[in-house]
DNA sequence: TTTTGCCCTGAATGCGCTTACAATTGCTCA
DNA sequence: TGAGCAATTGTAAGCGCATTCAGGGCAAAA
């Protein structure tokens, strides 16, 4: 029964309003033994603060747009989700969802967003890749005043930006790999005009300079037009003479098709042929045998995107370090010894 | 700018506030000219009410939450979301989600979802499956009183539940089977306790009493717990001396393990056996070859779930016939005509 | 004692909208 | 022509909160 008013609770009190007002805010100037009688008196109402008043007095909505493509499985921005509703949570915030498919023209995507700030009221948005990519989104997001968190974006010019440690996590796979004894290791990228493209190949190159491993380019595939390419990108690097014996794969996504056609070219996994995936997709799940693959700390990025988009740019607090797990690679049974 | 107020478009229309306020929702007794005026006051000022005002007056969110359980990939829900927005964009409604983990305590989602009243004041609830047949959880939100809509779920007694012919999407997968010349056809279903688990064997009896083929246990496997059961129940089909030629599974992701041990006992898809799943899972996209299966209109079912909780339960307006598109059979390359 | 200043508290106001209810208009019909 | 009624429009109040500003209390300084 959520009936009590502020009134109530400060009647039952015995002070004022505003005292209420005061304490539910954790405003300053308040004697404790005032503080304890007014909460006390509002454990005993069970009374919970009418947030739509106070929406309509503050002129914020205590609502965070999260923006996203919504690719068929899209678990990276379900992940972000996860961690932005528990920041959320805590914060007195809710979270509102804005999947848009791939084919959306930029232009519905403005009217859209136009939309979310002047009739929902929006306090912020969170944008998740490849989203945030966008410049034609991003226009219309700054065009609307409203402040944003983007997440993996390359362009952390105009807006707060967060990302994970990408290069590290890539360089990971690829030292597994050397560590097995391979040397001869590709690199299918397919998330090319992503950040998470760019820093994975750097980080693919860092970790053979690092063995003092030149690059080859023969082994080096990165496409971005269409599926089929993936597949012909994937075709060239298995097919050549002196081909990988291992591969390295920017998504795991693109690892299922080196799986299969590893499988049409008689190669077995991991005996002729190490695989790495990046981003441990649960649709890889269906992987036999059962995917290697680099973790990063998504639901945290999101928890931290929305703490900060809140805390520091909403209500311009003081910042904190937010942690944030390394990126960390699960072992499974796609990569193994190189075997002579 | 969303400055103008209700009054300043009175006062440009050169009527009262409550004429705008009429007009604004759809009320009767308006004048056509009046209504007129009204309107092009509003779009000359570029007004859009204040949601928040509003809402504090009339004690509504305008929000509608969404409850569904978190699976890695849940494809199903993100489906249901993207009907339910159309519905809610079209209506003037926001959509609250809320996924939980699948090992989160009922006492939990019971808080969770007083919280979501309380203080979010959540107007109503979609619950998507396979949370609506959680008893704890249905009783928590009946508690609250809040109006709730379930989707698939097999307990429509307390409330609204809205769910799509899975009974016929089986029936058209196992008929696909028949036509092709399969009598021995197998039933592997991983949803027992879902709705759909049900409903989706009911279509496979009824086909096959259709052709009248009579059902032979040893080719119908359910199981429940964990991951193996499901493998072994795979195998018990597979393994068999006269095992089936054909199997029909409850949903894609039984599919790809039927795939996984077809390959280990060098049965070739089709040729040896083929395969139809059911739900079209975005997941199933990485097996090879294309997997047969039935395709539901998930959104549609949100599109629907989202417009009868607000018109007809929320808003007590007359009931409309909403459309429903039927299951549909995808024909891909995991089902073959019987060879001898 | 009075004064100064600071900390704490309270009364009044209004955010922009909807809702009862009151008032007006226009029309019909005797 | 004016009563009678329905159709249309207006008035005033207040939803529950935060904010402004004025006031009360108390300690240290004069």
């Amino acid at each position: 029964m959520s009936k009590a008013t502020i009134g109530d609770v400060a009647k039952a009190a015995g002070v004022s309003k505003k005292t209420v007002s005061r304490v539910l805010n954790n405003e300053p100037g308040v004697r404790k033994e005032t503080r304890d009688a007014v909460t006390t008196a509002i454990k005993k109402l069970d009374y919970i603060p009418n947030l739509n008043a106070r929406r309509l007095r503050t002129n914020q909505s205590y609502l965070i747009g999260v923006l996203y493509i919504d690719y068929p499985t899209n678990f990276y921005g379900s992940l972000i989700l996860n961690g932005a509703i528990k920041a959320c949570d805590k914060l007195g915030y809710d979270l509102l969802i804005r999947p848009f498919a791939s084919e959306n023209p930029a232009g519905e995507i403005a009217t859209t967003l136009r939309h979310m700030v002047e009739r929902s009221n929006v306090d912020g948005f969170i944008v998740v890749p490849p989203l945030c990519e966008d410049q034609a989104v991003i226009a219309a997001l700054e065009e609307t005043g409203t402040p944003i968190v983007k997440i993996a974006s390359l362009d952390d010019t105009s807006s707060y930006c967060l990302h994970s440690d990408e290069v590290e996590g890539a360089q990971l796979a690829v030292e597994h790999l050397i560590n097995l004894g391979h040397s001869k290791i590709g690199f299918l990228n397919y998330l090319v005009g992503h950040a998470a493209g760019k820093w994975r190949y750097e980080g693919y190159q860092q970790a053979l300079t690092k063995y003092g491993i030149e690059e080859n380019p023969d082994w080096v595939a990165q496409f971005v037009y269409g599926e089929n390419t993936l597949e012909q990108a994937c075709r060239k690097l298995l097919c050549q003479e002196n081909r990988p014996t291992a591969i390295f794969t920017a998504n795991d996504a693109s690892a299922a098709v080196v799986y299969r056609i590893a499988s049409q070219l008689k190669l077995r996994i991991p005996y002729d042929l190490s695989v790495v995936g990046f981003d441990d997709d649960p649709a890889a799940l269906n992987l036999w045998p059962p995917l290697t693959t680099i973790k990063q700390p998504v639901a945290e990025l999101g928890y931290n995107a929305a703490t900060i988009l809140i805390e520091q740019i909403i209500r311009h607090q003081a910042k904190r370090e937010l942690p944030l797990s390394p990126s960390e690679l699960v072992v499974r049974n796609s990569t193994g010894p190189l075997l002579e």
